[in-house]
DNA sequence: TCGTTTTCTCAGCAAATGTTCAGCCTGGGC
DNA sequence: GCCCAGGCTGAACATTTGCTGAGAAAACGA
């Protein structure tokens, strides 16, 4: 993902499972963030008081301590800390408990891109982060994440939540080959069984829908993976 | 969610359940506002004291002291700031003569949107505040918060409660994306137990009565939520 | 109190979306 | 030019999501 010569943010990632933690702390950290992780409530309240992060991520089960106290203790320690939870797809009391006080959640299992995302719109909100743009441009194509839209050439276009989440994906990450298992990866909920198949489908629609004039802007690169290439350095 | 440059106003929570402490400071900043907190009587008296809230959202119910002291000294301390109490929904009379000295209540269990709007109500009240702007107007639809009224094309609408206060979260949030989780959390009381069926319930109502001319207002986006776009730039 | 309104649930239906796969196409090495 | 692995795409199928009407239950008002 985006290289950035600082870090955007610093974000404290908790969870207790050792795999969703270095999942998320990697793919963060290539997003251009600043990781700290901590694997319980108490090491992340500690870490929190410590290095005062931008933006928590937080799973709602924690074994020590709930992730609601955490969220408690961590804006006693350091005031308006937003936070997103990390939840079970099922987790119904939970959610009535206590998802409101968050800033935004995901539910599990995810895809990376939906929690760049989320983290991205967090952010923009409570600090009114203008780094960050909410909108995205390559040729005649247009993305704006606020709005959940797609122009092309002007027109708007439809497109399903993944077509959506993909073509975000390779406009994050213009000019840079993506390779099929790299896009399944971060488009693709971490729990996805099948094969990189998918990904030529929704390539497909994804031409179909928002690549219609020329010069073309998804070019496949045999054997590597896919680029989205703007117009004129082809 | 509104994003503003500067706070609207500066508001001081006084409840000792942390939970709705929480809940309503981090909904109350997500919708512009500066907000203090305070557990008790007494420490809401030295906040108040030290920082001249616009507004103080005061629990009738507090370990220290009753609302309606806190409420007085608050007043000897900071002129007539005015007060939203909080308060449990089966008040016994000496509560509602006791009531009759706020600017306004809400019972608990609240909806936020409800908070929301009564704050505002009583900001614009007794400051004559005219950046909250008390009719709002998407395309042919219109809604006055005072008047608690809607029109269609000048035609007026009935709405119920619920519906009125969806439509006008809607409004207030124009042009951005709702998830049904959001529009559960904020239009419905935080004790809500119900899936989000009720929403999509709420939304076939509302579009039945209010969203009747082409082109149609209120969108659906599929694995997402829901959207009031203003005409023309579907 | 009784009738009316409102809220909420649910199930059946329709449509969109996600996934797999087989057959065809194509670029590039030989 | 021939061949073949890799890529493309239409179709089939499964699954998910959203819409709506009907009705039970609760709240409200006269």
């Amino acid at each position: 993902m985006t290289v950035l010569d600082r870090a955007e943010a610093r974000l404290l990632v908790v969870d207790d499972e050792p795999n969703i933690r270095e999942l998320l702390s990697a793919s963060l950290r290539r997003s251009g963030f600043e990781v700290i992780t901590a694997a319980d409530g108490r090491e992340a309240v500690h870490f929190a008081e410590r290095t005062r992060p931008d933006l928590v991520v937080l799973d709602v089960m924690l074994p020590d301590m709930d992730g609601f106290s955490v969220a408690g203790r961590l804006r006693d320690v350091n005031g308006q800390t937003p936070v997103l939870f990390l939840t079970a797809r099922d987790a119904t009391d939970d959610k009535v408990a206590g998802l409101r006080v968050a800033d935004d959640y995901v539910t599990k299992p995810f895809s990376l891109e939906e929690v760049v995302a989320r983290i991205r719109a967090v952010l923009r909100r409570t600090r009114g982060d203008l780094d960050i743009p909410a909108r995205l441009q390559v040729g005649t194509l247009e993305l704006d994440e606020e709005a959940h839209q797609v122009w092309v050439s002007g027109e708007p276009v439809r497109l399903s939540p993944t077509e959506f989440k993909l073509l975000h994906y390779f406009m994050v990450n213009t000019g840079r080959v993506l390779s099929k298992a790299q896009i399944l990866d971060h488009v693709w909920n971490y729990d996805f069984g099948g094969d990189a198949g998918v990904v030529e489908s929704y390539v497909s629609y994804l031409r179909r829908k928002v690549d219609v004039n020329e010069p073309r802007l998804i070019h496949t690169l045999r054997g590597v993976g896919y680029v989205l290439r703007p117009p004129r350095d082809d």
